[in-house]
DNA sequence: ATAGTAAATATTGTCTACAATATAAGACAA
DNA sequence: TTGTCTTATATTGTAGACAATATTTACTAT
């Protein structure tokens, strides 16, 4: 295990990204450079690097002169997101298919069969069900070797889906159907079917979409902006 | 016309942007913070913002305690990016031909007019070619009205993309054809055929690839490094 | 001459202080 | 009371100085 040499600005940035993500900060909260520098005990130099990070995975947006917001989430915003998804990761898992290394398949497999197993003690209603799916579309993404999409997919998009996860609660909605279809996309991905593996990942991630604005659509959502301002 | 009111950091990463695309400061090349500082005549807290957003956008890497490299460009790299963009911009084609109002589609139309007039006078070969290619791809990017996406391909992606278009030069190997692909992209937008345009851009985008890698097995580049170290 | 080590230098990371801008508070007039 | 202007406060942007780390140079031993 190698030393893991980093600087503060990167320590901090973590930190906040997880308030951020976990509503810790709220949506649309004004971040006060002075005040998070103080409780996170640095100064202000570092911290500003660290917000940019944020601003670059566009967890908050910085008008000149006048500071930081949180992201609202909204509506129109998460469609955009899973418009991307879609292609992004079924670029990925047509990828994975066909580079994918048998130690690779078989560590996706097993995680599948540990979900599975999950998912008959708890009914699926835990948290664990939704790291669970984050886990396997992380695997299949980093299965595709294009290190750029990696970038793109999960370093900055799927925070915000993260963000979108836990400030909402939908994703156990549908485990059963969800982990049926993992199951689906890893045995193309077995089978180095890399056309079918990219279109059962679309089909996949759009289903998650409709599931999403039905739940969206039946349950008021307090910290759901509707329009960002 | 309203007043701009940027920051040193937004205006200095453009001119570093620049110097970076076009090869002034070359691949590889060190970044030495005081050095470039006294240059743009900031001091380096700016400037390592200004260096932050860089490396965001993935033009310069950064190492702890190290510095800063401008990043070296390679045939693997470019190929990972040419997986996205014939994903994202194929979405992007698909949302343009769904959602561009009439004008920007008789805009489109008069842009590719202009570049085959253009193309007659000059034989094809002048830079105009290059950004005239990279303006109509922008337009259909923005035609998409999904400001993630035109956030991930026309700020990020396509900075590398002229990247590797200023330091070689392929792009004039086909502009009758690249035009004429053009033009049937145009015309399913103009018909509103998502499906259609889609295809057809991810046609083009998968040829102008293939292009790219001809001409990269016929001409020794002197500033391509096959291998990042 | 070369490899290895220690001092010297340079560069990055961080902090503090100051300047510029924006926001909030208060006074005044309608 | 309300709206507007002025002043005061707070916050962001920038600069410069110091600390920590890395790189280079010089020296010694083999």
């Amino acid at each position: 295990m190698q030393e893991e040499t980093t600087t503060l600005a990167n320590k901090v940035c973590k930190l906040i990204l997880k308030d951020i993500v976990t509503g810790a900060i709220g949506q649309g909260q004004k971040l006060n450079e002075p005040e998070l520098a103080r409780i996170h005990g640095i100064s202000r130099g570092p911290l500003r690097e660290a917000m940019g990070r944020l601003e670059a995975m566009r967890l908050i947006t910085r008008v000149p002169n006048v500071g930081a917001h949180v992201v609202k989430l909204s509506y129109d915003a998460l469609l955009e997101i899973y418009q991307i998804r879609e292609s992004l990761e079924g670029l990925a898992a047509r990828l994975a298919a066909e580079t994918m290394t048998g130690e690779e398949k078989l560590a996706l497999r097993a995680l599948l069969t540990s979900h599975h197993k999950h998912l008959l003690d708890t009914q699926g209603q835990s948290y664990f069900q939704q790291e669970g799916d984050v886990d396997f579309h992380y695997r299949i993404i980093h299965g595709s070797k294009n290190q750029r999409l990696i970038d793109m997919l999960a370093g900055d998009l799927y925070q915000l889906v993260r963000m979108y996860r836990y400030q909402f609660s939908w994703s156990s909605n549908r485990p059963q159907q969800a982990l049926k279809e993992h199951d689906q996309i890893c045995s193309a991905i077995e089978e180095s079917d890399g056309e079918l593996a990219e279109w059962l990942m679309k089909r996949h991630i759009n289903n998650a979409r409709n599931n999403i604005l039905a739940s969206m659509n039946n349950q008021k959502h307090p910290n759901l902006e509707k329009y960002n301002e």
